[in-house]
DNA sequence: ATCCTATATATGACTAATCATATAGTAGCA
DNA sequence: TGCTACTATATGATTAGTCATATATAGGAT
C-alpha cells in the first residue's frame, strides 16, 4: 500500500516547524541555541514562535531522518555545541515542501467565543472586553512594527529580503485589520439592544 | 500555594472547548451527539470546530469537575443517550470565563512561512502557490455565507442573535481581509525583481 | 562569597487536538 | 441477503506545542 519511502517524509503530516528550521538552515549553519536565540526569538517570532524544548526534539527528529547532519564542536571555556546543516535530501524536502499547498490552519479565537455567548452580560461587559483585546493587539502591532526597523536598516534589498519584507507586510496588515475590526465591534456594540440584560 | 479552589477551575488554564460547550448547555440541554451534530458540525464550526473524541472527553472532565451533570435517557430502539445540563457551579465558571480576558491565540500560517523561504523558488511557483490558497480561502469564506443564510432566516432579532451575527460578520469580514491580502501578494510577487533565480 | 546571567543541551510531564477504530442496534435500500 | 447510513458513546494512539526543570561552566556584579 502507497509507495515506499524510507528515508523521506513525503506523503507524511505537515511538520511545518521541521521545514521552518530546514528554511533556516539552508542559509546557514547553526545550533539549536543559534536558531532559538537568532531566529525564533526574533525574526520569526511573528511568523512561527517556537518553544527551545521543540526545537531541538524536532532537531532529533531531523537528524534520525537524514534532512540534516550534525557536527560536534567542542569548546572548553563553554559547553559544547551540536551544529547542524541541511543535507542534499533535505533541500529536496525543503524544495518540495515550499511548493505544496497545505491546510488552511484552524484559527479559534476565544474572544469571538465569549462575543457569541456574551448576551448575559451587559453590553458595557463586552465593550470591556473588547477594549481589553483592543490594547493586547495594539501591543502586538508594535512588536511588528520593532522587526521591521531590523529589516528596513539593511539598504540591499535582495530577492530574499524583498520577500521577508512582503511577509512582514503581510503581518502587519493582518493585525491592522484585527483593530479595524475590534473598533468596527466596540461600535456595533455601543448600538447593541440592551433588552433582556440581567 | 495559591488559593484553594477544589471544585472549580479558577486560576488554570484556558480549557476553551470546555467553555463553549458550558455556553451551549447554558441554552438547551444535550447529549455528546447532539453537540456534535447540531452545534459543531453547523453554527460552531467557523468559530470553533472540535473532534467527536474530544467533545466526549471534555464531556467527562467537565461532569467530574461538577459543572454540568449527566442523567441516561434509555431508549430500546436506539443506544441510549446521556443528556447533559449545566449545573450552578457550571454557570458561575462560565460567566467568570465570559469576562476574562484570555491570550491572543497564536497564529501559524504554512503559507507565510513559505513565503518567507521562497527566494530559491521561481515568481511562478510563488503565484500558484497564493493563487492556491487564494482558492481555499475563497471556498471557506463561502462556507461562511452559507452559515448566514440560516441565520438571516430567523426574523426575531434577539440580543443573542444580534451577538452571535456580530461574530458571523466578523469571521466574514477577517476572511475577506485574507482574500485582499493574498491578492496584494500576487501583483507584489509579479512586481519581484527575478535575478538569483534557478 | 554569593548571586545572576549567558551559553548550551536534554528530558519529563502535560494540554489540546486529530485520527482511527470499536461497539451495537435500527432502518432503508438494492 | 448484504450494504450502507443513522444514532450514540468510548477508547487508543499520535502529533504539536508548552512549561518546568536538570546539568554544567564561565564571567561579571553585589
Amino acid at each position: 500500500m502507497g509507495r515506499a519511502c524510507p528515508p523521506c517524509s513525503f506523503g507524511k503530516p505537515p511538520m511545518s516547524l521541521a521545514h521552518v528550521i530546514l528554511g533556516l538552515l539552508q542559509h546557514q549553519e547553526r545550533t539549536g541555541y543559534d536558531l532559538k536565540t537568532e531566529c525564533f526569538d526574533d525574526g520569526m517570532s511573528h511568523l512561527w514562535p517556537a518553544d527551545q524544548a521543540q526545537i531541538y526534539r524536532t532537531l532529533d527528529k531531523l537528524e534520525s531522518q537524514g534532512s540534516i547532519t550534525c557536527t560536534v564542536e567542542i569548546q572548553h571555556d563553554r559547553p559544547n555545541r551540536k551544529v547542524y546543516r541541511i543535507t542534499q535530501a533535505g533541500e529536496a524536502e525543503l524544495t518540495h515542501w515550499l511548493q505544496t499547498h497545505h491546510p488552511l490552519p484552524v484559527l479559534r479565537e476565544p474572544l469571538l467565543v465569549q462575543l457569541y455567548f456574551a448576551a448575559q452580560l451587559p453590553n458595557e461587559a463586552i465593550v470591556y472586553l473588547l477594549e481589553q483585546e483592543l490594547e493586547a493587539r495594539q501591543e502586538k502591532l508594535a512588536q511588528c512594527e520593532t522587526i521591521e526597523a531590523l529589516s528596513l536598516s539593511h539598504p540591499t534589498a535582495s530577492r530574499e529580503q524583498e520577500l521577508h519584507q512582503l511577509v512582514l507586510d503581510l503581518v502587519k496588515q493582518r493585525e491592522q485589520t484585527y483593530l479595524d475590526c475590534l473598533e468596527q465591534a466596540i461600535r456595533a456594540v455601543h448600538r447593541l439592544s440592551d433588552r433582556n440584560n440581567p
